[in-house]
DNA sequence: CGTAACGAACATTTTTCATGTTTGAAAGTC
DNA sequence: GACTTTCAAACATGAAAAATGTTCGTTACG
């Protein structure tokens, strides 16, 4: 492994902390000082700073994954990932809203890149997780907030229950952009979560017009709460690590693939 | 007036300028320079700023108050003001919260101090503001947040519209923490804004218990859109500026009113 | 046309933040 | 119970960021 001359940058050292205790499953404060030549100390500071954020778990001596199950990574860590994918991926979702639109946004870090790029457009816009609410709202801008009901879950603050799908049902969006966690043309779109599948649901039913965000790793992967068809999504926004033959069984399905 | 020797802080100095141009109604750049003991393009900035958060008005070679109509002040101007009454206020309306409630947290400067004390309560809490569900979202804490729908107003964030009004038809409180515009008990209870005070009229209908939070100022004054009758306040919550005669007329109404 | 005000660009100062070091306490190990 | 490792608080240091001041060309207003 290199070992970094130039002192790294907060963010970069905090990735790869991120990134080498995910895929070892966990490592010393030793080895994390020596593998970023920061001093234990600061380790230290770093574990407890992304423990707080729920990318891992401090134990004593070092830290561990959080991710041992088949559940979804959380928010703050796969915030670490592909970020350009994401934001690429986001700008030709932008590309397809057309200016006075009523945009449905899904939770997840790819609609959060959407969310920053569409609030500089004059859209009507209603986020579905409390970081992209909050992400417009602080920026006034051309683009009008609403907010929908619902209690957030986990650290990214998706909103779910009863009240989403309350606003959901009173309410009808031109286009919807959905975040996937899986997709595939045989059991179709999945989430990580049966109230967000609920919630996705309910989402695509008030939509004249469905838009999917996928990164490639997305695609071919089936979660475990099931949403709907393929069939339900008329255009699919992926990137290049995308498998040729889901694309292929998608389009066959009838639904548009951008590959970005 | 005095002169400061110290270099003043950031704040203190957007405050002290908020301050002598709303009780002016008016300065010029170089009054402000001379006061402040900042040079006259540091008073530039600063005035663009407060102009940008809606604290006053930009006029050249100087800034005007924005508050010549009987409008509410603008929220960022509010919020320099009387911070030390509101915490009060703030910590006596939670020492009212028993854990386990539900509560209904209306907007307002006075009601975001009641969040940032609630977050570190079990309780459950729907704030009416996005800046106060900012608050509690972003540091996880024993509270369970829940987000009502709607649309943001003006600068506070202070969700109203069908979609709130539908949210709180949907659930009940055990308390409901109003913050008052204005409140006599000729005139009960009244708000700056219609879809406001709708707001404010279906909280409280949706709550066991009404505690109203309101400083001296807005005891015995009387804001334009009616919400309801004082007998609707079962507790008042107010400092030591409130009138006297007031605070009797109010508790001959059956409204039980603290003083800190 | 002239003056005052403005704002962009740069220089300087101040503040903040991240980091490293030390040190004593706490937790685990034998 | 003695030893070692880990931890975290306190302080020092250095770098990055922010705030502020200065200069100067441009713009608005009389």
């Amino acid at each position: 492994m290199v070992v970094f001359n130039r002192r790294m940058s907060n963010a970069d050292r905090h990735g790869l902390i991120a990134k080498v205790v995910r895929d070892a499953g966990g490592a010393t404060v030793q080895e994390l000082a020596e593998l970023t030549g920061a001093s234990e100390m600061t380790i230290r500071r770093d574990l407890d700073t992304l423990a707080a954020q729920g990318v891992l778990e401090r134990v004593r001596g070092g830290a561990r994954t959080l991710l041992l199950r088949g559940e979804e990574p959380p928010f703050a860590l796969r915030a670490h990932e592909a970020v350009e994918a994401k934001r690429r991926i986001a700008a030709e979702i932008c590309a397809l809203v057309t200016d006075g639109e009523s945009v449905l946004l899904d939770s997840g870090t790819t609609c959060l890149e959407v969310a920053r790029l569409l609030r500089e457009r004059p859209v009507t816009l209603m986020p579905l997780s409390l970081q992209a609410i909050h992400l417009v709202a602080e920026t006034p801008g051309p683009a009008t907030l609403v907010v929908p009901g619902g209690q957030p879950r986990a650290s990214e603050g998706a909103l779910a229950g009863p009240l989403t799908l309350a606003s959901l049902a009173a309410l009808r969006f031109d286009t919807a952009v959905i975040g996937c966690c899986g997709l595939t043309a045989a059991d179709g779109l999945t989430a990580y979560d049966l109230d967000d599948a609920a919630v996705k649901k309910a989402g695509i039913a008030s939509a004249r017009r469905v838009v999917a965000a996928a990164d490639g790793s997305k695609l071919g992967h089936t979660a475990y709460a099931w949403v709907g068809p393929a069939a339900l999504v008329q255009t699919l926004v992926t990137d290049t690590d995308a498998a040729a033959e889901e694309v292929t069984a998608l389009e066959a399905g009838g639904t548009v693939v951008r590959t970005v």
